[in-house]
DNA sequence: TTGTAGGCGTTATCAT
DNA sequence: ATGATAACGCCTACAA
């Protein structure tokens, strides 16, 4: 029956012979059936105690059984607010930033806001005109993953004046809001770990020269270094660029010094995969002959052979979190600056004694 | 002066002590500003061969300094066509879920359109608000991935009456457009492999019984069997729930086994990590002792210890055609029912001759 | 408690 | 080639 409804509705209000399919009812066609006005429909749909309860009742059935959806596009007009934000990600085909949109899409559902997902492939390009769709699309608020060229368009994003929300920026400005990831910390921790295990040649193998996450992460690894009284070895810092192709090729070049190293961070488990992989066709053994230390905890992590000593991000909490003050910010509410997240060392099996 | 261009289009409209952030300049904004109607700005901006060439031009100038963009929600209430999609997946973090989404969102932008994502954790519940989010939306087709609930909530899906595409659905129905694997060839080839390596004791580690996709390649698995004139061995298939953690336990049934099998074929790859684990877990190694075939080639089938020998699947290409497909539908085109994607066996090292 | 009127920012349909 | 005017579907006054 809620079909034979609906197609009332809709065709009540449907000139004959129409080509493209019928149109959704609208909330004349539903005031019409109940012989109401519209805005006593739209009082009702809204719950508002300034309607009859039982009038309220009697539409709100009729509305239900006409599969009436109130359009969101009008009332956005109407409104202002589309309740909607757009969640830009270099690629969503990344395993960190599928946890974090999956944390942001999770907590918009809850609180009645929808997400448009763009991927920028980090090409500057393409990232303008997703932000540009995004304007056009009237969005409420903007979430930016691991963007590497935050320099470039946040004017572009200023202008829109809706508030914006970088998550691990690469490149932090003073003027917007961010979650971030303790690097620092978490670098010091897994550097930690390893001179504990009496490893003394360790190397760094980061990501792309001169990106936040990696200067920070550098400087944690340095710390815990500098705090065991292990000398500068420039010549064990090496980059990639998060992947882990690049990883191989930049591990090759520890692999092949002539003092090579004992242990080794990697910027992310992306890269400790590659550089595990390497350290294998090499006919090396971790971690009885090189101990690997990742940063992420992706859900690989327990399940590489051997299952990966690494720093875990907890990306989902941080995808909720940049939403849910996102959302503060949206109703005009303050909202701190900077929000910082713990990152937690979870040691495994691809670290060990130095033999 | 950018800014400022922008600051008086859009102070020239606003009454003074506003509270929110300033409105963004409407159409009629620049028509004052250009000193014409605003239907003519807006032939001016959609390129109409019906303005002046000059007065268009001067129109575009100054909607651009005035950082003008055309609100969709207004086009979208008068055209009727938002120019967006809905993509449900069950959860993007899930490599082969993100691949899709990737190529989905990529083929959207390419022709205008922007992509509602929405994770339903194979939630009935929540999978129900997300559509009806979507049909609150107005979107003009929808995507679904790897639906485990189809059948549940088709009929909300007919009742919006726009285009809908499955991808790899898990229930086929009659009336939709699918973007299918070819999932009986894929593993029959994954399983032949394996017989060509003299395997005879073959398993099948499945996902969960009476989904399409597990269906499917069990058939395939098995006519391979039956082929090499291998019988039936019910007690070598076993079912998990295509992720690691199930895949475990299940195999778990296998190795113990008073004649445990020499090979198996795992619904996906990750099953066939979880797989692995188990198997070096009770000492056993892949592939002398048992060979691990798995199905996606998901990123990170070649840095798995052995590499992992797996049926490739096209997932980006899909989410594309996805697209492509629902792109006609949407534009009244027709369009084939069901689309089918070629397997490809990936040799690597987790599978070996029967020692 | 309900109805009437107006407007949100576009595009479409007429005139001119 | 351009302008006036009317939708689109909803919400928010304000009037009754």
């Amino acid at each position: 029956m809620l079909d034979k409804e609906a197609g009332k509705a809709a065709g009540a209000a449907q000139p004959a012979g129409q080509k493209r399919a019928l149109r959704q009812p609208s909330i004349k066609d539903i005031a019409r059936l109940a012989r109401v006005s519209h805005p006593t429909v739209s009082r009702a749909l809204q719950n508002s105690p300034l309607v009859n309860a039982q009038t309220a009742a009697k539409i709100r059935k009729i509305a239900d059984e006409a599969g009436y959806r109130a359009s969101a596009v009008a009332r956005g007009l109407v409104t202002r607010r589309t309740r909607t934000i757009g969640l830009v990600v270099t690629t969503v085909a990344d395993p960190f930033a599928s946890e974090v949109v999956c944390g942001v899409e999770e907590t918009a559902n809850d609180h009645g806001y929808s997400v448009f997902l763009a991927d920028s492939n980090a090409d500057p390009v393409r990232e303008k005109k997703v932000v540009q769709a995004f304007a056009e699309r009237r969005v409420d608020g903007i979430i930016v993953t691991s963007s590497r060229v935050g320099a470039l368009y946040l004017p572009l994003l200023a202008e829109m004046m809706v508030p914006i929300m970088l998550v691990n920026d690469q490149y932090p400005g003073a003027f917007v809001h961010s979650v971030m990831i303790s690097n620092f910390e978490g670098m010091r921790a897994a550097s930690e770990h390893l001179v504990g295990l009496g490893h003394r040649r360790i190397a760094y193998l980061g990501d792309k020269f001169g990106y936040a996450s990696d200067t920070e992460r550098v400087a944690g690894y340095r710390a815990a270094l500098d705090a065991a009284g292990i000398p500068a070895m420039p010549e064990l810092i090496v980059h990639g660029d998060g992947k882990p192709e690049a990883a191989m090729t930049a591990i090759e070049k520890l692999l092949t010094l002539a003092d090579p190293p004992t242990a080794v961070c990697c910027y992310n488990d992306m890269s400790a995969l590659g550089a595990m992989r390497q350290i294998r066709a090499r006919g090396l053994r971790v971690p009885e002959d090189i101990s690997v230390a990742g940063f992420d905890d992706l859900f690989f992590a327990s399940y590489t052979q051997p299952p990966l000593t690494t720093v875990r991000q907890p990306m989902r909490r941080m995808g909720q979190l940049a939403m849910e003050n996102l959302i503060k910010l949206m109703s005009g509410e303050e909202s701190v600056e900077q929000i910082k997240v713990d990152a937690e060392l979870i040691v495994r099996e691809s670290t060990t004694m130095r033999s």
